[in-house]
This record gives C-alpha cells, structure tokens and sequence, in this order.
DNA sequence: TCTGGGGTCCTAGGACCC
DNA sequence: TCTGGGGTCCTAGGACCC
C-alpha cells in the first residue's frame, strides 16, 4: 500500500512563540537569542527578519550587520515545550503513528487515515484552522506530504512558511532531476561534498550511481544514499508522542581571543560545570560519563572522557572529572577557541540504587539552595568568586537588547 | 570551513568477561 | 597459555540535525 507520511514543520517557531506572546514583537523583525548579549548566538529569526540575510547560528553582531533595525529577545525555551505540548495533543488526535522529532517537527503516518494526498491537505486544512484558535494566529506551521519521511520533509521545505506541498508520483522525475543532493535531510556538507568530487550533484544521479559503489564508499549509509536517490526512503515513522528523554547534557562556549590565559579557560570551563550540574538537577537526571571537548583555533577537535563510579549532579564533580580526564594533554589555551562539557550515560535521579546516591547532603543542600535563588533571580544572581575575574574582559554588553526577562508570557 | 550552542547516532578498537 | 566466539563497557572520532 501506498504510504501517505506528513512532515509539519513549525514556521520561525521560537520567534513566533514570542511574537504571539507579546502583541509589541509583532510585524519586527526579531532575533531569538539565549542570554542577551553582543556575542551570543541568535536560534531564530522571525519571518520579517527573514527578508535580509540572515541564518539561524548567526553571532547577534553579524545578524545586526545585515539587518540593523533587528531586535534581539532572550528566549523562553520551557515556553516553547508547552507550546510544542499543545499542538502536539491537537496532532495526536489524527494518529497514533506520529513521532516528536524535535521541538518544532513532527512526521504523522497517515496511510490508515486518509485514502488520498487530496483527503490529506484537507486535513492538513483543518489542523491549520484548529492551530490558529489553539495557539493564535502568529503561530504557523507548514505541512508537506510524500510517500516517505525524508521526501515529505523536502516537500514541506519547498512550501515554506505556512503552505501545505504535496509531491504527487508524477513529479518525482523532475523532483529527483533538479534537487541537490545536499538539499536532503541526512546528507550533510561533508558527504555532499564527497559525492560533488565524483560528479554526483543532484538526487538523480545519485539514484544511478552503482549500488556497490555508494557501499563501498558509505558502507551501510550508501544503501540508504542509493534509495534516497531513486526516490524512496523506507524508514518508519517511529511511535514516539513526546520528546524522548534526554541521553545527555551539555555546555559549550567559545573563547574569544583575549580570553585564553589558562585560568580564565579554567574558570570557563568550571562554570560550564556548574550550568550542567545545575541544568541536571532541574531535569533530575544524574549521570556518570563525563566528556569535555576542545575546539581548536587551526579546526581540530579533541575530546576526552571519563567514566565515573558514581552517577553525579554536581558541578564540583564534573570540573574534578574534567580536569582528571585533560591531566598530562598538552592544550595551549591560547590556541582553544571553545570548549564544552557534557555529561551522558544518564539515569532518572529516582532510579538510582540507594547506595550510589551517597552524595556529600551539605553539597547537596547547598546546589539545592542556590538553585531556588537563581531560579528565582536569573542565573547572574549567584556567581562563583572566580567567575567576578571575568566581568573587566567580557565583552560589550547592552545596547542592542531588549531587557524582557520580567515580562509575562501571556496566553494568546 | 566556520560561524555557535544544543544535541543524536554510528563506527571501531581495546579491555575484559564467560 | 592459547584456542574461539560472543557479549558488554569504555573511549575516541566523525557525521549529521535544529
């Protein structure tokens, strides 16, 4: 039987969530950022940021450089897991064969529901029209069909925002013959590249290219680059009505140039500890693989980890492990350019055995009481002694932010 | 190639166990 | 001590995604 999948794809998602939160935001164009500052980073643009040359991942500065009227918002990400929550329960009442696949994409199976790709966007009609009453009209998704994941998803893209794309069998030929291979959702810069350098530019001729060829080159992979090519994709929709659980968390940051004496790396890296401890007691999950990770100026990556005997939440023991893990490397912190910790292997805090949980309690205590006052005061509330060291060099701050960390998030 | 910060999955080798 | 195969855990690195 001919499988109907649906990709829906919410449209500038973090941004409309704060457009539709605050009616001021509303017609701007808008940056979403997490701490607000010169050097983070900005997740989101809203559609009318979109018009100038502007992409996701952008440092704030740049984004200000290409569209100088952009107004930068600290986001709200517990606000967008509640929304993600709502419509996620609206979708759920057309399948069961419907799986989260991250906070803003949904793939639905709906080969039992509807008879006809006609049947299905006058689905996707209603569950646009339930959105807008559900999550008001800032809100918008865009809905793309196709007899397989990967295909619904590049269908919905070329739909882009808020439309519904079907790709009907007879415009695969010309589908396949004209998109890129790297236009797929699977297909990255690296292998687009390694497929470029042997004359393999677009999916269809990435479907006549030998099979024994792309599994040589690809191993397992290959097959899948094969099908993919020739227009099929058979993975399943996978079953999962919610987010799945995390398998690790993590902090990174980058160091600017006047930052890479060791001790202000070190005094970075031990609140990055900190932040992940802190992230971890929140989720209540504690976790016993502890990788710290440096990104090199020249581009390499090195990575180091350790394995801990007992699951841990605290950011003393994370830096400890850190520092166990880099001991005898040769880094010159001069040359770092980011580093980052996570902690992965991770257990719900209430399955942890009795007697793995034996933590120093005043530690305990003393993590739990600084939470309450950061959760309470932002997290600039408490900082370490060491961490004050860094205030004379951190950068430039303020000017270009909207201060919007006491506004209410209202409902619609 | 990276920009920047949050993740996931896969592979492969070594250690160790039975 | 090595034989052989299977399994798990750990570490490191690469590639991808949003």
């Amino acid at each position: 039987m001919k499988r109907i999948i649906m990709h829906l794809d919410m449209d500038s998602y973090f941004a409309s969530v704060e457009q539709q939160a605050r009616p001021a935001l509303r017609g701007r164009p808008i940056g979403v950022t997490g701490r607000p500052s010169r050097t983070s980073i900005i997740t989101a643009f809203s559609r009318e940021a979109k018009v100038y040359p502007v992409r996701a991942g952008m440092p704030a500065w740049e984004a200000f450089r290409a569209c100088p009227n952009l107004q930068c918002v600290a986001g709200h990400p517990e606000q967008y897991l509640s929304v993600t929550k709502r419509f996620v329960s609206i979708l759920k009442e057309y399948t069961a064969v419907l799986e989260v696949y991250s906070v803003d994409e949904v793939f639905m199976d709906l080969s039992q529901e509807v008879p006809s790709y006609d049947a299905a966007c006058a689905l996707a009609r209603e569950i646009k029209h339930r959105f807008r009453g559900a999550l008001g009209s800032c809100i918008t998704a865009t809905m793309g069909f196709a007899s397989s994941k990967t295909f619904a998803k590049l269908i919905g893209k070329k739909n882009k925002p808020d439309g519904i794309g079907v790709l009907s069998e007879a415009a695969f030929p010309e589908l396949l013959r004209t998109t890129p291979v790297g236009d797929v959702c699977g297909i990255g810069p690296r292998i687009t590249d390694r497929l470029n350098r042997v004359g393999i530019r677009t999916l269809a001729e990435l479907g006549g290219a030998s099979t024994e060829y792309l599994k040589r080159e690809f191993g397992v992979y290959g097959l899948w680059l094969h099908a993919v090519g020739q227009g099929k994709d058979p993975t399943p929709v996978a079953s999962y009505t919610e987010l799945p659980p995390p398998k690790s968390v993590g902090h990174s940051k980058s160091l600017p140039p006047d930052m890479r004496a060791l001790w202000q790396a070190l005094v970075v890296l031990r609140g990055l500890c900190d932040n992940v401890g802190r992230r971890m007691r929140r989720l209540e999950y504690v976790g016993r693989t502890v990788h710290c990770g440096f990104r090199m100026e020249i581009g390499r990556h090195y990575g180091k980890q350790t394995t801990l005997h007992v699951p841990t939440d605290d950011g003393e023991t994370i830096y400890r492990a850190c520092l166990r893990a880099l001991a005898g490397i040769p880094i010159k912190p001069t040359e770092v350019s980011n580093i980052g910790v996570s902690v992965s292997n991770l257990i719900e805090h209430d399955r942890v055995p009795g007697f793995l949980l034996e933590t120093d309690r005043k530690q305990e205590q003393l993590n739990q009481a600084i939470d309450r006052v950061r959760d309470r005061f932002g997290a600039q509330a408490i900082r370490r002694g060491s961490s004050l060291l860094l205030r004379p060099i951190a950068p430039h701050v303020g000017g270009f932010f909207t201060e919007n960390e006491d506004m209410e998030f209202a409902e619609k």
